[in-house]
DNA sequence: TATTGTTATACTCTATAACTATA
DNA sequence: TATAGTTATAGAGTATAACAATA
């Protein structure tokens, strides 16, 4: 059971580090990764997404929308909302530092044979499982 | 390799919810997780077990102490440092909010046998020791 | 009236660096 | 000088509830 929570924080402090060195906080590469290979999304699909509320996800866009990163969008069929968009330079960092993200990540995966991976992709699923209900 | 960080993030979302119910955050929950069942520990130790600077911590203690859940003791052989110990009150937390926590967590992982249970922890063992290289 | 976001409010956590007190 | 913690500073994330604009 402790080992569910102390391999999450272990885990999350590798990850954190270098999502800080690439100068993003974690919700807003959560936010970047989740507008990746998309059109676009309203702050409402974007907050149930990233399981943040309204309100908070306003000031995270408020601060990618200040580096450049994304952009909110009027649609004019319904000009109460916004469509949050990918900068040029958002997708950049998408494209180059999403993967790289994932490279640093696989340095230590790399330790492992198929196998063990195998079991340990299964593990996750169930866990996942468990605790995400509601499936997206 | 997402799974991963998404299997953690649902159960972090699940954990997190029961903590706050309790009145503490994730941090305060840490440290009197790592106060219990022993006689106490500097703010130094306190800091380097619960991966938080030490300037951190002390925000995190007098919050603590504000609840009436640990308070500073000074070592008359080093009037330097404090020994952070829990009060009663910090104890009674500790002895019936911890199981209280864990009970809620399997509510969960009853789902599972014996043996998905086994080839989980095996897994989890696993990936921690990739990640975190110096064991406590 | 209902929906979509923003704003106001109030905390907690976060790190860094300068500072105080003790050793 | 070195060590242990605190304080100052500055920012990010967090939820809640009140608000404005649009539908």
């Amino acid at each position: 059971m402790r080992e569910l929570a102390r391999t999450f924080q272990a885990f999350n402090a590798y990850d954190d580090e270098h999502i800080r060195q690439l100068g993003l906080t974690a919700p807003q590469f959560d936010v970047i990764c989740t507008l990746g290979n998309t059109p676009g999304m309203t702050m409402g699909q974007l907050a149930e997404k990233t399981l943040v509320t309204k309100g908070t996800l306003t000031g995270i866009i408020d601060r990618l929308e200040r580096k450049g990163l994304v952009r909110r969008e009027v649609p004019p069929a319904n000009r109460r909302c916004f469509m949050i968009v990918l900068t040029t330079e958002g997708d950049r960092v998408f494209e180059e530092v999403f993967p790289a993200h994932i490279a640093y990540l696989k340095q230590r995966f790399s330790k492992l044979n198929e196998q063990e991976l195998e079991e340990i992709r299964l593990s996750l699923r169930k866990l996942r499982q468990l605790f995400q209900p509601i499936q997206n």
